[in-house]
DNA sequence: GTCTATAGAGTGATAGAC
DNA sequence: GTCTATCACTCTATAGAC
């Protein structure tokens, strides 16, 4: 039995992507096993909790990537317009024009919702006060800042979720290059 | 015994709330048999093809559904901003206000995404080109009107995944209202 | 010996198919 | 109701690091 070098945070993104995939329900140990290359044994070590604490572990991984890399640039670059830009880039990419979907947002929609239903609302009620945050500094009134942000993070949604239906992240790009038009 | 007057029409509806609830793995057997007082030989004589043909049943009934009242209407009202003002209307209160959620979206986020992949996306397509031939009428340029159908049915879609999360109808109803000054 | 990381047989419960 | 497969999970065993 040769020692792993496996660390529990080597296993976050695979997790984060079998749950993306599949949904909560329908990721099973057995697929977590397949895919990470890890046994029970290995898996249980790392997360006691089971499926549960895997999911909340790529959900505070996800939350930790959000708040470094979105929220806290939205809040804090003295360029809130260079901000916003950045912030459509890094979606854009992160969510693959719309090919990879918004695990928060799956949970969102499930049944599941309501295990994770804190952690969700959390990520979308920082994710438009940050993006508020923004629009008020880069100009907007706001009360229309709220606004503005509500349907960005609305659009962004709904993207991913008409791009993955057709199967075209055209629906995704297009998208976004509205946004940016509406805030411009 | 005492034949029961259950017949496969009226258990669809029933169905179709459990799909949309729980999504299509998590929405088992069991909880079908205990929400709809069937056993499982029922279930499997109304449908034989079990839980695939169920949702495949679901997944017609509500093409029936948007088809007759909505997408038609769009295509054939002598005027059309009257049958796009309904639509708002009519979603608003099918989805009511985003506490209930789009069967046909959540099975475009999940892995079942592939087992009903025609007809999601036949539902989407289908939806954006009604809307986009109401636009037209109403004056909108014919390559504008594509554009503006497919924001409008991203904002649905996303304004569902939002309000979920948030909890918050007002999230949805504040969308919709956007949407329409978007088209007036 | 102790601790951590690993593997996997085995648990009862429950899944969907028939 | 019966079937088999699979579920999440437990537990024992064992490897090497210290």
């Amino acid at each position: 039995m040769v020692r792993q070098v496996a660390e529990r945070r080597d296993v976050i993104p695979v997790l984060a992507e079998l749950f993306r995939e599949n949904g909560y329900e329908a990721t099973s140990l057995a697929l977590i096993g397949a895919a990470t290359g890890l046994g029970k044994g290995s898996l249980y070590h790392f997360f006691p909790g089971g499926k549960d604490e895997m999911a909340r572990a790529v959900l505070a991984d996800i939350d930790r990537w959000f708040e470094t890399l979105i929220f806290q640039p939205l809040e804090q670059r003295p360029d809130p317009q260079a901000a916003i830009s950045a912030m459509f880039d890094d979606v854009s990419a992160y969510f693959r024009s719309g090919r990879r979907v918004c695990l928060v947002g799956v949970l969102a929609l499930g049944t599941v919702r309501d295990r994770f239903a804190e952690t969700v609302q959390g990520y979308f009620t920082r994710w438009c006060a940050a993006l508020a945050s923004a629009l008020q500094r880069a100009g907007h009134e706001c009360a229309h800042a709220i606004l503005l942000a509500e349907e960005i993070v609305v659009g962004i949604q709904g993207a991913i979720v008409l791009a993955r239906a057709l199967d075209d992240p055209g629906v995704f790009a297009r998208c976004i290059e509205r946004l940016r038009v509406l805030v411009a």
